[in-house]
DNA sequence: GTCTATAAAAAGATAGAC
DNA sequence: GTCTATCTTTTTATAGAC
């Protein structure tokens, strides 16, 4: 198995822990433990350390969002549909709400030297155009639409904290269900 | 100056650090140099170490709940009056979306024992609860009255990561803004 | 590519003088 | 109540055998 292909194999596990614990949560030793590897093979396939298994885990979420996300957003069907096929995609990523967001782990986190920001900010801000994009092709204002794209980011990122707090999911499932009629709202 | 009095001296300190860093970012070292305090002195005001500190931290989140946001919310004025006043104490607490809340950072990090997990649950509950009775009073239906203190928690938390990751803390002062009418309608 | 062993640094915590 | 010095454990990281 050649490096690349060796590493994909460890980056669900990685992606699964930094969202758990944060970047300081985690350590070598749960890693070794999780992926069954001893510490100085994971220094093998990620000689950059830490670090460089974090960015692996955020590749991956960045991944995620160019390839399950962002396609839907350029499609050409009705918003309303764009926007609920959004929803059920996200959904799934975040196993209806249980799982936590590693973008907002790593932001929370202001771990030292703010190595992920610039990389995270880029996220949002695609994530947020991709939306107002979809409602400005409908004939929306860009303003409103840019809002509405900020609008839904909040409420999947609020939802998650709140249903990690209450230990009740069903919040979640309320608003990713009633977000796509929320974004077309009026326009 | 007593012991209780000594600890209140560093804790506004402890709760600027636990909420930027997170609990497992937090070095002993970092604050004894944010309160001048070697780390023996720390552990004279705080015996049970660093636990006993965020605990600290904490119970100061607590406080502001209790004293800063509940009262306005049991207070007999009209529903649209208490949640401005409410959505006014918490930009001046969260200083316009450039703070971090205590109660999502040490939420996503699920650092280790869960040790302040129902503690937040507890806040989160209370301040849901709260929202709630006062669309209640007004003669709203429970389960929505609920839902309207599950999204107004949700907004907040959510504008917060959205500010953090974009480095734009606009978003947070709209949706704050927002929020008072939103609860209000169609009640 | 994985391991054992080990180093080097950092972090949490304590003893005891003042 | 604060300090210096020290201890213990944990954590990151590396060397080198297989």
């Amino acid at each position: 198995m050649g490096r690349i292909a060796a590493k994909q194999t460890y980056i669900p596990t990685l992606l699964r822990l930094f969202r758990q614990f944060g970047y300081e949560g985690v350590t070598l030793a749960k890693i070794s433990q999780a992926t069954g590897l001893g510490k100085a093979s994971l220094y093998h396939h990620f000689p950059g350390g830490k670090a460089e298994m974090a960015a692996a885990a955020l590749a991956e979420v960045d991944l995620w969002l160019e390839t399950s996300i962002l396609p839907i957003l350029s499609s050409k069907v009705k918003p309303i549909e764009a926007f609920e096929l959004m929803c059920q995609e996200v959904s799934l990523f975040f196993n209806k709400g249980e799982n936590d967001c590693l973008w907002a782990v790593l932001l929370l986190e202001q771990s030292s030297k703010n190595l992920f920001d610039s990389q995270i900010n880029r996220a949002f801000s695609r994530w947020i155009e991709a939306i107002a994009n979809v409602l400005i092709t409908a004939g929306a204002n860009e303003i409103a639409a840019i809002q509405r794209g900020e609008d839904a980011v909040i409420t999947i990122q609020g939802a998650l904290i709140l249903c990690h707090g209450l230990k009740d999911f069903t919040p979640f499932q309320r608003v990713i269900k009633r977000l796509p009629q929320q974004l077309c709202q009026d326009i």
